[in-house]
DNA sequence: GAATTAATACTCGGATATACACTGTCCGAGTTCATCGGG
DNA sequence: CCCGATGAACTCGGACAGTGTATATCCGAGTATTAATTC
């Protein structure tokens, strides 16, 4: 099991996003170059994130994608479901019901208890990534970048928006 | 994001080997019947868990599969770690080194902010897992089951093992 | 009748094809901005 | 000089191939049982 690398550009860009100066966009050629990554597959997130309603694009020259809320209002859990989508990540296929000494009248009821831990393990996961907000990655950035590097980003950001 | 359906197949497999009187060996092919899935690759499954030495495997006529450990020393991160790896859950592909305001002569120290949160909701997710043995399990299967449904399990795997 | 030996049948273990999903790419629809012309 | 219309360029959005991993399968190596044979 493996988080696919999307989750990990839809992060960086989100923080990127969170740095744009307000009433402005930030083109997907901007942040694919920032990251180093191929801009037509980070569209992709890009409209991923889009359809969460997390940013929102505009068209046309000058045109780009913004955050559609504020950063302390979008949690990491936000970002990465809406890239990998919201379904747990166990999946009970119900196999108990193949066992032959079972008797079809009389079908188990409620969910199986292996299925049950594995879904309050992945409850536990999404509970500590909604506990961080995007406003929260920045303060941490913040404290933890040098500071001409902060500077230096928000200016090339500032070209490009 | 999704776990493979083997790990369900060897979390079902677990419970019911907790069950085998001690000293026998339950083939995987009666494991395979009793879940209702294909034997050839239900054993792949098997194999890895004898690999992580969460079960031992013996040749011949009335050989099979048992618990190589008491089922309270087995969490359910043993077997979901023995099926889909020990690796983390996100990969941080550190694409923040491809910035291009970073100077390269300073490269950035220690890992980076998305990936530490990234990897304490992994780190949560485990402990979750770990907090849960094949022993617990068995115990609420013991209070959930109809005791005619155990009792018939039971009877299925004695004539087999 | 008991012990030894050989054959047998059953098991696990790894090596081998196939299907699906993620990765990566491309082109078209739509919108905004800039320019040009007219009033 | 101001306004409107027109054109162009840039953006996002969805449709199209390539690759890697998970899925499913098969066959060979090894061992405990079983039966036959010998003492």
């Amino acid at each position: 099991m493996q988080l696919r690398n999307q989750v990990e550009w839809a992060l960086h860009c989100s923080a990127v996003l969170a740095g744009v100066p307000p009433g402005r966009f930030l083109p997907a050629r901007a942040l694919a170059e920032f990251h180093g990554v191929p801009q037509a597959y980070l569209s992709k997130a890009l409209q991923a994130l889009a359809r969460a309603g997390i940013v929102e694009g505009t068209l046309g020259p000058a045109g780009g994608y913004r955050l559609a809320k504020p950063p302390a209002a979008i949690s990491f859990l936000d970002v990465v479901e809406a890239v990998e989508g919201r379904a747990s990540t166990f999946a009970c296929a119900e196999i108990r019901r193949n066992n032959p000494c079972a008797s079809p009248a009389h079908p188990p009821t409620g969910p199986c208890a292996i299925a049950r831990v594995m879904w309050e393990a992945d409850e536990a996961w999404r509970a500590r990534l909604a506990a961080v907000s995007l406003a929260d990655l920045g303060a941490t950035l913040a404290a933890e970048l040098p500071a001409e590097l902060r500077d230096g980003i928000a200016a090339w950001v500032a070209d490009r928006t």
